[in-house]
DNA sequence: TAGTTTTAAGTTTTT
DNA sequence: CTTAAAACTA
């Protein structure tokens, strides 16, 4: 297909590589895409040229990613290139798959109406059918029923049971599959795995879908798992362009499914494949690329390739041992503010970022530049979705638009407490027609359970209340009758008729407005009117300590989110829909100058002037009890990290860290000791043992009697203490002898550890390896 | 049954 | 140390 037309201007920016993969049509293309090579130039470009140079039909062109955040980006680039290229469909694989399970999900039985279960939601699904089982339990299961959808592996299949190989977990599987089917919702993994089955099951769909989508493009593609491969196969026709870009070594999702073999065996899954590299890195200096590259290369499984930098020059990155994680937060900002000066090299915050492996490290990092007055961002951890106020909001939509709901019905029903006892919500559910929660019935008829659905009226919950209230307690009776009004002046706000009603009343009953809640647009209204009635609101605001106030702000600004979208079961559908599929919270401050706080993962995609990846040590990076395959992934982490810095990288390590409330002795990461000699500068002190490879690597026989419970110091010295001889010590970590002296007692050995002690112990010499007396305590 | 106190456990990483 | 789960009391 290398055509000689004429090459149109904005591809002329474009290396020749990166042109010929824009070019490129007919065959599946793969396009291996070292880090910082301009993958999404390239796909944002590939889409504008197809549209206006091929002539293709935007809503012809399906582009997939893994995250929102780079959905809108491409979206947002391919726009400023091609205006056109707003009618593509640029979604993520799980939005792309909630928009088609809309459309078809009819039939497999799935109201269109369905509601996104989100993982706490699937615990609490889980939890009804599992009654007696400990929470951990149920948690891990529900972790493995997502694993084995993932697989796009059923029930029945009986390869189902490589994922769990306790013998009951396709049952345990099946019943929760048959009550997600009752209740008419879905999890993550059904919006891959269902519309493959459609796909399947239905020819004449798949026929359509392949006969609109000419073109499909997918970006990450080294995070993709099973089920997401089976849907591309799928929406592959014979006339479909498939064209997948990734990076082998950047596939950092391993642990929740995705298949690297999916990339390595690209080219036999679409035979006819053709595979374009591009290896130019125009984002880092070269000293940067090589200690990356050669942590990296340490893996085995890979496919191998050679990033060029285009950038020349540049420093070679610096790695600082530091005694503990303040003073790593201090380096830090130290590096910063020194950058910032007014003659330094940095005029941004924003040309900086923190790099740590999991979101509880932030906190040190956050104290510090809050004491320094640095302006930060903490990017990802926001968990303003997994709030409990806000949860139970979203509950109570949920409840209104799909009465069946009963895993939301069982969230809110009582809350705030209103007497309404399990007792109660048990009866309840069972009156509504789902089978209650005992184990015994092994009815085999999951094929016909579908046509329960028939009648609507029948697993109403709503419903099956109002018809036992009668015979319910008098406490019972009246709880459920607020909750049912509740619902009530929800359901009459989401069609905008309980407006006036609801103003008058409030005002009546309270004076003060200064802490109501307000609405404005859309469906506002119903949110503020769901959390009013059903006391939420007022249980917080009479809880009047800080976080009450918070609790009401938050309860605020989910209103003000649901301003806009528009009243009606469509608008609260898009809204719930959004709020599951894409929790990052626009961030208006975006233009507000600040350092970036990161978790690793959560760095893909993005670059920065200037990395410090922090956190280096054993246990935190990698992570505990990784070996390997999952050492390799952590590896790849590692190479992910260090690539998104343009001009400088940091690495720290420290030798002492507080974990669980206590301070303990930590190693150097063995990613440190992979890094080339010649491609680091490593600046300050050095820890005992790291810098003299053969005496570590001795240390397994340190770790052994390290994991006795003495306080001494031990040595794996061969017989007497010398000077340079490495130890560790229970309460100080690894260290080092450097003097060592004559008493009467014997000789007194001088330690200076790498946490910053120094102390002084009476050595026993003849009979062990054991210090006797701590002479400095 | 609701709210309190005590005890234990635990921090990956995310659509 | 902080949070969640279990145990306990009113």
């Amino acid at each position: 297909m290398a055509d000689e037309r004429i090459i149109p201007p904005y591809l002329e920016t474009l290396n020749s590589e990166q042109q010929k993969a824009v070019l490129h049509l007919g065959n599946p293309l793969l396009i291996l895409a070292g880090a910082g090579s301009g993958k999404t130039r390239v796909i944002t470009t590939k889409i504008a040229y197809l549209i206006r140079e091929r002539g293709y039909d935007p809503r012809s062109i399906l582009a997939v990613t893994f995250t929102n955040k780079a959905a809108r980006e491409m979206a947002h680039r391919a726009a400023l290139i091609e205006p056109r290229a707003g009618d593509a469909m640029l979604r993520t694989f799980h939005s792309f798959g909630a928009w088609f399970l809309r459309r078809n999900g009819h039939l497999l039985g799935l109201p269109s109406g369905f509601v996104i279960y989100d993982d706490d939601d699937t615990v609490s699904l889980l939890a009804t059918l599992m009654t007696d089982s400990s929470k951990q339990e149920i948690k891990s299961r529900a972790h493995l029923i997502a694993r084995a959808k993932d697989y796009f592996l059923s029930p029945d299949d009986p390869e189902t049971d490589l994922i769990d190989h306790r013998g009951d977990f396709r049952r345990i599987y099946k019943r929760y599959e048959e009550r997600l089917a009752q209740i008419g919702n879905v999890d993550f993994g059904d919006l891959i795995k269902k519309p493959v089955e459609i796909l399947k099951q239905f020819p004449e769909v798949a026929e359509r879908f392949r006969s609109r989508f000419k073109v499909i493009l997918v970006d990450e593609y080294q995070d993709s798992n099973i089920a997401q491969f089976e849907l591309l196969k799928e929406l592959c026709g014979s006339g479909t362009y498939l064209c997948a870009v990734g990076d082998d070594d950047q596939s950092i999702y391993r642990f929740r499914g995705a298949e690297v073999r999916n990339i390595l065996q690209f080219p036999e899954l679409f035979p006819g494949t053709e595979i374009i590299r591009l290896e130019e890195n125009y984002r880092s200096f070269l000293p940067i690329l090589n200690a990356a590259s050669s942590v990296v290369s340490c893996n085995k499984g890979r496919l191998g390739k050679t990033l060029r930098a285009s950038r020349q020059g540049g420093d070679l990155p610096v790695l600082t041992f530091m005694p503990n994680q303040d003073t790593e937060a201090a380096f830090c900002a130290d590096l910063i503010k020194e950058s910032m000066k007014p003659n330094g090299p940095c005029r941004n915050y924003s040309d900086w970022a923190i790099l740590y492996r999991t979101n509880a490290q932030s906190l040190s990092f956050e104290t510090e530049l809050l004491r320094r007055k640095i302006p930060y961002k903490v990017v990802g951890s926001l968990k303003f979705y997994e709030r409990e106020e806000i949860k139970d909001a979203l509950a109570l939509l949920s409840f209104l638009v799909n009465p069946k709901d009963e895993i939301a019905f069982r969230r809110v029903v009582n809350k705030p407490t209103r007497g309404v006892g399990a007792a109660t919500i048990d009866r309840i559910v069972m009156e509504a027609g789902f089978g209650g929660t005992d184990d015994q019935d092994d009815n085999h008829q999951g094929d016909f359970l579908l046509q329960e659905n028939d009648n609507p009226e029948s697993a109403d919950i709503a419903a099956a209340a109002r018809r036992l209230m009668p015979s319910l307690s008098a406490k019972a009776r009246a709880g459920i009758a607020v909750f049912l009004k509740a619902i009530e002046s929800g359901r009459s706000a989401l069609t905008q008729n309980g407006e006036a009603a609801f103003s008058e009343k409030k005002k009546a009953e309270r004076g003060d407005k200064k802490d109501d809640l307000r609405f404005g647009e859309g469906l506002s209204r119903c949110v503020v009117m769901l959390v009013e009635e059903s006391g939420i609101a007022e249980y917080h605001r009479s809880n009047d300590d800080i976080n009450g106030a918070q609790r009401i702000a938050n309860l605020q600004e989910l209103a003000n989110a649901a301003s806009e979208y528009e009243a009606g079961t469509e608008g609260l559908l898009e809204f719930l829909e959004h709020i599951e599929l894409d929790r990052s919270i626009e961030q208006s401050e975006d233009s507000e100058d600040a350092v970036t706080l990161i978790t690793l993962h959560n760095t893909k995609g993005l670059e920065f002037r200037r990395v410090i990846m922090t956190g280096l040590e054993q246990g935190i990076f990698p992570r505990e009890d990784k070996k390997d395959e999952d050492l390799e992934e952590e590896r790849r982490l590692f190479y992910v990290g260090a690539t998104r810095a343009m001009d400088e990288l940091y690495i720290t390590s420290c030798s002492m860290r507080r974990l669980f409330g206590r301070t303990q002795p930590m190693e150097p990461s063995v990613f440190l000791r992979e890094i080339s000699k010649d491609c680091i500068r490593v600046i300050g002190d050095v820890p005992y043992g790291f810098a003299v490879p053969s005496r570590y690597k001795n240390r397994s026989s340190f770790s052994a009697s390290a994991e006795s419970s003495s306080s001494k110091p031990k040595v794996s010295s061969d017989g007497r203490w010398k000077v340079g001889d490495t130890l560790f010590h229970d309460d100080y970590g690894y260290g080092g002898v450097y003097d060592i002296r004559e008493s009467e007692e014997g000789p007194i050995v001088y330690v200076r550890f790498n946490g910053g002690a120094e102390k002084r112990f009476l050595s026993e010499f003849q009979s062990s390896n054991y210090m006797k007396t701590d002479y400095s305590g």
